[in-house]
DNA sequence: GCCGTTTTCGGCCCGACTGTTTTCAGTCG
């Protein structure tokens, strides 16, 4: 059974925790952690990097990390992580899940008290017997038993779906700025600036000369259900969701390097402040600092960050570390696509099946949008819980849509259908119905944990119809209800090169899907990306600004994404694979 | 353990807050 890149770089953080338990040196900690978070946002399969002998061009790993890699891809199994298991006990490890201990406190409470996993160590806090270790003591012991409740709340609801955590961020802060005297300027930063899909918790920066009144503001918000920790610069809170919201407050003179800062991600602030040191400054959230002299050089906007070190701004999109920052010094950073560049929907529901709104409604809201095309793509017959589409149902929506047509005579409405590619891998209507089609886009929606190679084979067969033009939301993960099935993505992206199929980006912000891991792996391989909302109401075709988001952060353009292209060019394409089709017999 | 517009050796981002400390270590981001 393959190693996927997530279970390789969790072996390197389990090193990395280990080693930092046992007082290793802590640049050699970070190099394995570097090492980890570096395979784990790698846009291709592990396997593949390593079969191509390629495993030193990660960044962050060199000659002894591949050599652990390979020898994992290759058993299983690492020699080097079974003896640090003899040293230390995986269950030592667990401690440091636990908020507020670390290395060590983790170690003091294993050497001492033989506490191996987080309910033993809930048993000794109980006991009172945390507290009499060195480094420890009453307030400790309180908290680390308050810590593992928090931790096990946490456990259950994982990170947060961002498009949760944005209405709950952006509520937070209008609450602020209206309860709170002297606010120049407010922003949210960190992951949520950045629009990554899940967010660990909210940070929320302000620029105020006078703070104090703002962080007593920001602690008597409503929704405040603990105070964690509060000083003269920062305060964090937790929500009654479980949720922790970090606030900072600076001098709007400060703002640019306050806000660079705050947004991240850690790993492109590290690698900034590098590039910054290389050039004689020190950088931090207040300033550039001049190494040599000290002299500050204060940044009222985050432009001047970026030029004072000769880059161009980067887009907060993109700074996670993956090659952004050499990209902006040779001046390589992509124009990103933009939500004023979307000129259409082609993957939407209507009463036809589970959508909630008639095809005239639906389609009038399309206009109101200034969309210049819209497709109706309904369920097809076999998924009986949407009420999918007979042929005979396709064909009466056709003849409807002819007269819906004629009220939206400078918009082009496409019908097609979201074809279900079922559990044997064959698709659900006829090759003859769906040549009529002027769009299908291909789904599935049951047997999601067949295993790898099935359900790869299904998506294949879809692509390799040439009736069909989108493979729609390609994992089909649920963020916080339900994990990505196992479908080769890294398979479907290069046979999707092959075939010309675009691939989805679906937009609803539970799917997000492709992700923005895989589509950037699409943009570098030529696969045309389409941003859908997947729309069963006007109101769903706000979610728009989730895809575009997730497309931006996989360094797409406004030409790799379809729904950009003028209505005559994407006909084009879509009748040009028909033809191929006819041709192909 | 990784890496190079000063380096193949000698560095490695930077600061806030808390608790248990008599001046700082630990944890977090």
């Amino acid at each position: 059974m393959a190693m996927t890149n997530q279970q390789v770089a969790g072996v390197l953080d389990e090193i990395g925790d280990i080693l930092e338990i046992q007082g290793e040196n802590r640049f050699r900690v970070v190099s394995y952690r570097r090492g980890a978070e570096s395979v784990r946002s790698l846009q291709r399969d592990i396997n593949q990097v390593w079969q191509a002998g390629e495993l030193e061009t990660i960044p962050g790993v060199g000659e002894a990390l591949s050599k652990k890699i390979d020898e994992l891809l290759r058993t299983g199994q690492l020699g080097y992580l079974e003896k640090l298991h003899e040293q230390v006990p995986p269950g030592v490890v667990s401690l440091l899940q636990i908020p507020e201990v670390g290395p060590s406190k983790a170690r003091a409470m294993w050497e001492r008290l033989g506490i191996t996993s987080v309910e033993e160590a809930e048993e000794a806090a109980r006991a009172g017997r945390l507290h009499e270790l060195p480094g420890f003591g009453a307030k400790t012991e309180a908290k680390i038993l308050a810590n593992i409740e928090t931790l096990r709340r946490r456990q259950k609801s994982g990170r947060t779906p961002i498009g949760e955590a944005l209405p709950a961020a952006r509520a937070l802060l209008a609450g602020l700025q209206a309860a709170a005297p002297g606010i120049e300027r407010a922003a949210l930063a960190g992951s949520l600036r950045r629009w990554r899909d899940t967010i660990g918790d909210l940070d929320l920066l302000v620029a105020s000369t006078a703070p104090e009144p703002v962080m007593a503001a920001f602690r008597s918000l409503p929704q405040v259900a603990e105070v964690l920790l509060s000083g003269p610069t920062k305060t964090s809170i937790r929500l009654g969701s479980g949720l922790q919201v970090d606030l900072r407050v600076l001098e709007p003179a400060r703002w640019g390097t306050a806000l660079q800062y705050f947004t991240g991600s850690q790993q492109h602030n590290i690698e900034l402040r590098e590039l910054a040191l290389r050039q004689g400054w020190s950088l931090n959230e207040y300033a550039l600092s001049s190494t040599k002299s000290g002299e500050e050089r204060l940044c009222a906007n985050e432009e001047d960050v970026y030029s004072a070190l000769g880059l161009p701004w980067i887009p907060p999109e993109l700074r996670e570390g993956r090659g952004e920052i050499a990209a902006a010094r040779q001046k390589k950073l992509p124009a990103l696509v933009t939500l004023a560049d979307i000129k259409g929907e082609l993957h939407a529901h209507s009463t036809y099946s589970d959508g909630r709104n008639s095809l005239a409604e639906m389609a009038a809201a399309a206009r109101a949008r200034g969309y210049r095309y819209f497709a109706f793509t309904d369920h097809s017959q076999s998924l009986g819980v949407t009420g999918g589409m007979s042929p005979d149902d396709w064909r009466a929506q056709r003849d409807e849509l002819a007269k819906v047509r004629a009220d939206f005579p400078d918009m082009l409405i496409l019908q097609g259908a979201e074809v279900e590619v079922r559990a044997g891998g064959t698709l659900d209507y006829p090759d003859e119905l769906l040549a009529e089609m002027d769009v299908v886009v291909a789904a599935v929606h049951v047997s999601h944990r067949q295993p790898r190679e099935q359900i790869t084979q299904r998506a294949l067969n879809a692509l390799r119809n040439p009736h069909v033009d989108v493979l729609a939301h390609p994992s089909g993960r649920l963020l916080g209800r339900r994990e990505p099935s196992e479908v080769d993505l890294d398979r479907v992206i290069e046979v999707a090169a092959e075939t010309g199929t675009v691939l989805e980006i679906n937009a609803h912000p539970v799917r997000l899907d492709l992700d923005d891991v895989h589509a950037r792996r699409a943009v570098e391989l030529g696969v045309p990306l389409v941003i859908n909302t997947d729309s069963h109401s006007p109101a769903d075709m706000e979610y728009l600004e989730y895809g575009v988001e997730v497309a931006r952060r996989a360094w797409a353009g406004a030409g790799n994404v379809f729904n950009t292209w003028e209505p005559e060019r994407l006909l084009e394409y879509l009748r040009r694979r028909g033809k191929a089709q006819a041709d192909q017999g």
